[in-house]
DNA sequence: TATGAATGAGGTTTCATTCAT
DNA sequence: AATGAATGAAACCTCATTCAT
């Protein structure tokens, strides 16, 4: 792996700036001259930095990305907790993660849904940031299936798939959820305690029924 | 409900154009210029179809959401089939539907994601359309509830938000998950033929789980 | 040879100005906007009409260079002259041409002298222009080495090289060598009847004797 | 004149440096940036030492050509030469000369081109230098015309236009003259000789004719 | 209905230069 | 002497839209 760039303070103000921009309007709704005028930094600067706006947003993805898997395999060695426990462990970290970072994950679900070519730096990191998160569950699933937990012919990708899209779906979507559900436009707070909490316990639920013994009956 | 506007053959191809353009490159990234090659239709005729190139893209969303539930209303009203068969029903129209309106599809998950103003159009289409949705699997659920098939306290919203994040993650990721399953770039009906219907049979197995009397237990 | 473009009156401004502007300054010191003043026309309608403004200086070569040697060839072949006599009209056309378009001519020594690509569109288009006044010339001397008038063995390239070089240094060089005539500046008339009239005659004096049978004794 | 200005080494190596940039892709179109970087200093250094990107120019100018002509002078001043072995040797140094710094050159060639103002230093440079050379060689034409091996009324500065021009054209357009004598792109060693070799004897030649008693005949 | 021309605003990027250390 | 950061100006180009016919 390569050594991870260092920031200085006024490049992480910059790259949060952007974040916040990027997240709200959009990559190409968003103006360089407007991340300038927020982070009250001069215009040039950015590209002085980061030499691009596309290369901004590519330091903004490596940042993000970068030992995002760390401290979840520190979680996941834990000798103390059965795989059960395990995938629940599991899935509290990717939504705390994923809410935490919140604007930095709409981002990210906006271009992983353009960026279409398999050649660029975004898919590359976001390719091998998701086979990193996959490699980890994909342990505890076999110790689970080992001490007959849960049962064979788990597709781990598709599994995957199911509670990574459910959660970018709900964290993307905060103003049409709060429309549905009443709540305060703009309460994450709230949206936190009465959706996300909720989220949380049902998905937890549904993984589990999913990869137990009895699934297929 | 509005009365659905007509449009020409020659609108409906502009309108056609642009949702492969704006499925492919975003909205912002592809200029009415494009639209208007593609298409093979004078630029300035464009705006004098439809305004401007944001009441294009209205347009398109009231065009492809307009009726896309009375089918389905059709189908769960089939006195032959019991309510465990009906979700089944629902979620097959569900995935074929957003299948074969794939790129429409991923230009409404983009545009959610962006989409902020809850008083713009766009916003009001996709709400409405969604609640749609979900007053006709409500009233299954219902129906299974007291059949006892199903448990109590179903949060619908959420259930739905499981399959829509779902489905909606996967559509929008074909570049992803083609690599990730060594599919062929570009081939859908290979991408249909494993992931989708792989995912169709992993869906349903869930929800109905999920639904299940014992799921709590 | 491909079709010559057509070019609209205000194109033809446009290039006009276009011409005035980057022999005085260069071309990449000339702004698009400058151009855009001068020429009394709206900046982006000189990228509709041109492209780039790479793509207008090719514009100019292109329309410039275009039918050049087509009035030359008449001239050789005027049956009436003998090789002596075309060598001295086409060295009269070679120069007056230059002459009437003295600001083209300028640009076009500039760029030889920086175009090192021998892929770009200017480099081929100059290549081919000489490659025609070349050609042209070689009949002449051919059919004066035939009847005895011209030695053997002459260089066609080099000897082009002599009278190239020296009128495009001639014409190149006004602010020099008005300053070293006392010619005042920019009186183009004079400079015209003093210099480049002198110039022409030893330049003929000069073709002559180096094409005559005793140059080398 | 003035005190030739002392540059340390690391000037120097600037100097040259920017020659290389300047030839290769013009003033304008190299930046100071890229100075510093092929240069492998600190870009602000550039400034400090030189006070502008210009008047790095004009130091480079001034550099360049000063002393030129002291070296000239000591061959004119062998007395075992006759004025048409002066002739020859100026020739010789001449196109050696403008050989050995084919680079700074063609950025005189393109300068000269491009520098209007009469006041500006670049210009006063060049005009002085070419004067000294022009003294030079108007000693050697009286002294050959009292010795009544050359004619009367001979224009020096046209003369002189004659081989500058051609010399700097052949040498300014390498690119040109190597695709036309298929010498291989780059190659100056054979561009030398087969080229400049060839042109250093047909000059003389005709410096000669044009020089020789006969001349007008 | 249709079109080619035209417009003004705004985008990203690069530049030469200077500042503060 | 030397440097990395900073600055403001200006460059080219593209855009959505409208005008005149």
């Amino acid at each position: 792996m390569e050594h991870a760039k260092e920031y200085s303070e006024k490049q992480l103000h910059i790259m949060n700036v952007a974040i916040d921009l990027f997240a709200e309007k959009g990559f190409t709704e968003t103006s360089v001259r407007q991340i300038a005028e927020k982070a009250e930094v001069n215009l040039a600067m950015i590209n002085y930095y980061f030499g691009s706006k596309k290369e901004l947003l590519e330091s903004i993805f490596e940042y993000q990305l970068a030992n995002k898997t760390i401290s979840l395999e520190q979680i996941m060695s834990n000798a103390a907790l059965n795989p059960v426990q395990k995938i629940e462990a599991y899935l509290d970290y990717f939504i705390e993660s994923a809410f935490s970072s919140l604007k930095f994950n709409k981002i990210m679900v906006k271009r992983t849904t353009t960026e279409v070519d398999r050649e660029s730096k975004i898919f590359k990191l976001v390719v091998e940031s998701r086979a990193q998160y996959r490699s980890i569950i994909e342990k505890v699933i076999v110790q689970g299936q080992k001490e007959k937990l849960f049962r064979k012919n788990i597709d781990i990708v598709l599994m995957s798939a199911i509670f990574v899209g459910t959660v970018n779906h709900v964290l993307s979507n905060v103003p049409y959820y709060s429309t549905v559900y009443h709540i305060e436009q703009g309460n994450m707070k709230a949206y936190k305690e009465t959706f996300v909490k909720k989220l949380n316990k049902e998905i937890k639920l549904i993984i589990k029924l999913y990869l137990s013994i009895d699934a297929k009956a």
